[in-house]
DNA sequence: GTAGTGTCTCTAGTAACTAGAGGTTCAAGA
DNA sequence: TCTTGAACCTCTAGTTACTAGAGACACTAC
């Protein structure tokens, strides 16, 4: 059995986490001691780790919710789980393409001013005021 | 003079964005008509175009707070304002690094898996369970 | 038995908005 | 001039995924 601050060490999640993924429905409500204190068992940590490494890799709690009751469930279709991780996927390439975007114009704003100048001329503050500098989409 | 819904409309802001950049302090408190409405001049019009695009390069609304008092000192040093602006772009990189781990990941995943099986034999639940299945770092 | 650390619940704060309630003002047409 | 409907007002609360802090209790080791 282990206390919360285990739990916490070995998945590297944060003790306050914890206790709101299982205010979330993520975790199920663990046994106490007498002192009303969490215990965990090794299903209490393997959950825990599954949810981290969903989380690490961008996963939504709504969408880790989905893919529990999933889990729980051996026998059922798992086309949620593959829809899920599709669309997770297409949100990631999303935010990519428009960081990419940002990227350039960033770049350009940047090497167009050293921070040597005076306010009134700089280039960082004309470029922000006018969209009509950038050279790309965004 | 403008009405809030003819700046949102020449901007793209949202009426309601409009009343919490105010809040925030991004916009001076504009002009008020005999019956509380608010009135904007042409400068009004500018300065939140200026924060509209500063928003859509990913600044936030504190640096922005900071370029916008930078730009109403015009002799002074924009030492700041290149500072934020690199800061941002190195922001932005950092967050493209990750995202892109995080697709390499999710492509080997999604594509374990057509969603035509049953939960217990799913790619995606089992990836998200262990990590050691991962090939990249993320 | 006591000290010190860990844990408990509860509230509030973070970023940048967005939605809704309930009420007032404006502009245009009859 | 009157009316009607859209636009506007303030205020509160909700969103996401936590994080921080207060004040009190539990556990462990010496
Ligand atoms: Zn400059
Ligand atoms: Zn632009
Ligand atoms: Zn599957
Ligand atoms: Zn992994």
């Amino acid at each position: 059995m282990y206390s919360i601050g285990e739990l916490s060490k070995r998945t590297k999640v944060k003790v306050p986490t914890i206790r709101y993924y299982e205010e979330m429905g993520l975790l199920s409500e663990p046994e106490r001691t007498e002192g009303n204190q969490r215990r965990y068992d090794a299903a209490g940590l393997e959950r825990l780790s599954f949810i981290k490494h969903a989380r690490d890799l961008g996963f939504s709690i709504e969408a880790i919710s989905k893919l529990i009751e999933l889990q729980g469930h051996p026998d059922r279709s798992c086309q949620a789980a593959s829809e899920i991780a599709v669309s997770q996927l297409s949100d990631v390439r999303a935010k990519i393409k428009r960081l990419r975007a940002l990227e350039k114009e960033l770049v350009r704003i940047s090497k167009g001013c050293d921070g040597a100048g005076v306010s009134q001329d700089c280039y960082v503050l004309a470029s922000l005021a006018d969209h009509k500098l950038c050279r790309h989409e965004h």
